[in-house]
DNA sequence: CTTGTACCTCTAGTCCCTATAGGGATTACG
DNA sequence: CGTAATCCCTATAGGGACTAGAGGTACAAG
């Protein structure tokens, strides 16, 4: 059994970050030690590492709820797991393109700015006046 | 003189947006009408215009403090705001090559899922195991 | 003059943690 | 075996950037 401090070492899960999973109900209350210390196996370890790993692909806390709870009906479709992965993934590719156009906004602005005093500076003006912008653009 | 209303439709900032900017003090105290509604002129508008160009392109709300009180500077040196365009866009570059990543691996992801049962789910099964990624990504 | 919309303040909630305070448990070393 | 260092516990507050709601006031249109 490991106390919360190496699971979270496994599964680079910081130690209160698994302390809220288990009170927002995302992991079940774990087992407690005679000094009332948790303790987690090996079914914990893997829910955990699943957690991280959705959360690192962008999955927010309720679709991992989702996906989380589908994972233990292994007899169910899979339908729904893949509309969720395919939501994630538009979302993604919404966030991308955004992020281009931002991006060739900003090299833009940079590009043009001289180097000289503020009341000249391209940065500011460009900020100030969105008709000088190439295209629509909308962070995140 | 326009209500706070109207501003917010030129701005497309919301109202209670507004009010939460001259709450942090982003922007000015409105002047007020006699029964005590927030009345704009041109520079708060294009103040509040400012903000809401630099939010679009990503900038964080004390990012676009610094710039304002730049903006209000015009004989200093620009090489303070070129700084903070140029952080801003190495962060938007980082997000946006963590992004790409996520992306081919959600790819890979839903192309492998042949919507059968939960059991032989490729989504299910990817996000349980990190070592099925072809490589390292990390969200936003 | 009434109705409806826009406005006011204040508080609390969102998401996903992170930090802090004030303590108890366990482990490592001498 | 004692003590110090490290770990763990709970509970609460904070952060960024808003958003929502309650309960009440001002103003424009008909």
């Amino acid at each position: 059994m490991l106390s919360i401090g190496k699971l979270s070492a496994r599964t680079r899960v910081k130690v209160p970050t698994i302390r809220y999973y288990e009170q927002i109900g995302l992991l079940p209350e774990a087992e407690r030690s005679q000094g009332n210390q948790r303790l987690y196996g090996t079914k914990a370890l893997e829910r955990l590492a699943f957690i991280r790993h959705a959360r690192d692909l962008g999955f927010g806390l309720e679709a991992i709820r989702d996906l989380l709870s589908l994972s233990d009906r292994p007899d169910q479709s899979c339908a729904e797991a893949d509309a969720i992965a395919r939501a994630q993934l538009a979302e993604v590719d919404s966030r991308l393109s955004r992020l281009l156009a931002l991006k060739s906004e900003l090299q833009r602005m940079v590009a043009q700015c001289a180097g000289g005093r503020i009341a000249d500076c391209r940065v500011i003006e460009v900020l100030g006046d969105h008709a000088q912008c190439a295209a629509d653009h909308t962070a995140i």
